[in-house]
DNA sequence: CCCTACGACCGCCAAG
DNA sequence: GTCTTGGCGGTCGTAG
């Protein structure tokens, strides 16, 4: 994207919408910034009803534009949806049809994704909603790949995020996409966010019954793996320490957190190694050991298989593009 | 390329 | 009747 380009974001509102979801993208792509680099967004607000629209905050909002704002846009936003059995309008679904196959960027936050299924636009594809609904998006929209951890998941151009909250971190997302990483974390640092959060939601699933019951032996040794990720971890092990049978141990791993247990350690190990190879400057092969993953070969095949990078270069564009 | 060993994963069913 | 657990066994992916 070059920087005299205006980018034409669009966001959907509807009646009775929670004006904090709208807010976020509004914040990001709303206003003008004096960062250098940044790009030069044009934010419009567009409904299937124009109008004084009431929102769920007590006030309403005017918005003027109808569907047809989305046309030409180049980031195509459904911040928010009125519920899952709630149905997008044929117009707003040719819309985001459409933006999708000419290369437009289309997210859905929070409950946004439901919009974004019924579009078919996350078939086959990961994707992520509100905790609270992920189970319904994944079997209303069976095609769907749902994703119960992570902030937000991207794939293709589609981007959805988890809950409230995250749906920040999804558009800073975006904007890294389009002005790379420094830009973005400039941004975050403006509004006050640490550049990425990562660690999935999962967490804020389970930490009010962890504080709650403190002999959770299950809770314990998730948490236990998670500080020492260096070691050797097995369904073994883990279910000693859950004071389970291996069999209970993963059913329970996977009924909690919706992953399994080998693919969330795989994934927490590659965001210890991501952090490692922004943070310090250990070798590739030093980080793979200090992440658990064995060798340098194999992390730099599961990094680039998850991160679409290799090691040496994502620390390279991290370092290059810094401010 | 195949073969083997091993661990992870998960469907299934019986028992509590 | 239902929900969870223990346990079996088959399939799959990976390392060597």
């Amino acid at each position: 994207m070059t920087r005299e380009m205006r980018i034409k974001v669009a966001a959907y509102a509807f009646e009775g919408m929670s004006p904090f979801h709208l807010s976020v993208p509004a914040l990001v792509f709303g206003q003008e910034r004096e960062l250098p680099g940044f790009p030069r967004y044009e934010f419009h607000v567009f409904s299937d009803r124009p109008g004084k629209l009431p929102t769920n905050g007590g006030f309403a909002i005017s918005v003027e534009e109808t569907v047809d704002a989305a046309v030409d846009a180049d980031i195509l936003i459904v911040p928010s949806w009125p519920g899952p059995d709630a149905e997008a309008s044929p117009r707003l679904l040719r819309m985001l049809r459409d933006a999708h196959a000419r290369g437009a960027e289309v997210a859905g936050l929070c409950l946004g994704a439901f919009a974004l299924a019924q579009a078919g636009l996350l078939d086959g594809r990961r994707a992520t909603t509100h905790w609270a609904y992920a189970d319904r998006l994944a079997s209303d929209y069976p095609a769907a790949l749902v994703a119960k951890d992570g902030l937000y998941v991207e794939q293709d151009g589609v981007t959805t995020s988890a809950g409230v909250v995250a749906a920040l971190d999804c558009c800073i997302h975006i904007v890294r996409r389009h002005a790379g990483v420094a830009v973005a974390r400039q941004l975050a640092r403006h509004i006050v966010l640490p550049p990425h959060r990562q660690g999935g939601q999962s967490q804020y699933l389970e930490q009010p019954v962890d504080r709650i019951d403190e002999r959770d032996h299950f809770a314990k040794a998730v948490e236990g793996a998670a500080r020492t990720l260096d070691q050797p971890h097995t369904l073994d092990s883990m279910a000693a320490a859950a004071r389970c049978i291996r069999r209970t141990f993963t059913r329970r791993f996977k009924r909690k957190y919706g992953v399994s247990f080998g693919d969330w350690l795989t994934e927490q190990r590659l965001y210890k190694a991501r952090e490692l190879l922004e943070s310090s400057e250990r070798g590739i092969d030093d980080i793979a050991h200090q992440c658990g993953l064995g060798s340098a070969a194999t992390l730099r095949r599961l990094f680039s298989e998850r991160f679409r990078t290799s090691p040496s270069q994502h620390r390279r564009e991290f370092r290059g593009t810094a401010a």
